[in-house]
DNA sequence: TTGATTGTTTGAAACATTTCTAACTATAAA
DNA sequence: TTTATAGTTAGAAATGTTTCAAACAATCAA
């Protein structure tokens, strides 16, 4: 069973999928700097401060988004991530500003 | 790189092994057992309520004692587990508890 | 000593993750 | 319309993770 598919199925799950989603390098990085902001930021914009392939950056967002870590906006051609800071500091209070 | 091996460079990395080990369940399950009993389990009685198999539960736990979430002792044939909870709540104060 | 218990290790199989290239869609600008 | 820009997707290669069976070592008990 792939971790960041299909619905998490109880809050262990959900925590659970937080913790594989911050186990990687680029996912942590993109999430604390969108946690320190406090805002939302282009898909650009974050790939000018993480140095990783678009397509990483891409596949990367999409596993936060799946997991429910980030939702997305669509602007003209532009796409801009928000952090899900209400729900992940429901399940684990603290641990955004702790990253 | 495995993610387990090797010291730890930074606090950052520190972390993003914690939850590297948070998100397997058997690892968690351990790692939440520990916190909340408050003290020392052998190997025994941890697998008597994690229903893997007894090598499973071993590499497991070599994993959380090379990441430095535990350390064990020996005590002639049986092995105790302890949780290192000061040194995780050096870095995610509050992580502990909110498992 | 013999046999049971406790846990480790090795090696292989199965599976999951990450990264890249290349092709693609959609929007915006010239 | 043509071209550039922003981001996605598919497919493949490389790598990492998890699990189990089997063999092993060490301790304890009969």
């Amino acid at each position: 069973m792939d971790i960041k598919q299909s619905a998490a199925t109880s809050t262990e799950e959900f925590k659970r999928r937080i913790f594989f989603a911050l186990s990687e390098p680029g996912r942590y990085t993109i999430v604390r700097m969108l946690y320190r902001v406090g805002h939302e930021m282009g898909c650009g914009e974050l790939n000018q401060h993480i140095e990783i392939d678009k397509s990483t950056m891409s596949y990367h967002l999409r596993t936060l988004r799946e997991i429910g870590l980030v939702t997305t906006r669509t602007q003209g051609r532009e796409k801009f991530v928000q952090l899900n800071t209400d729900r992940i500091d429901a399940v684990l209070p603290g641990l955004l500003a702790s990253l």
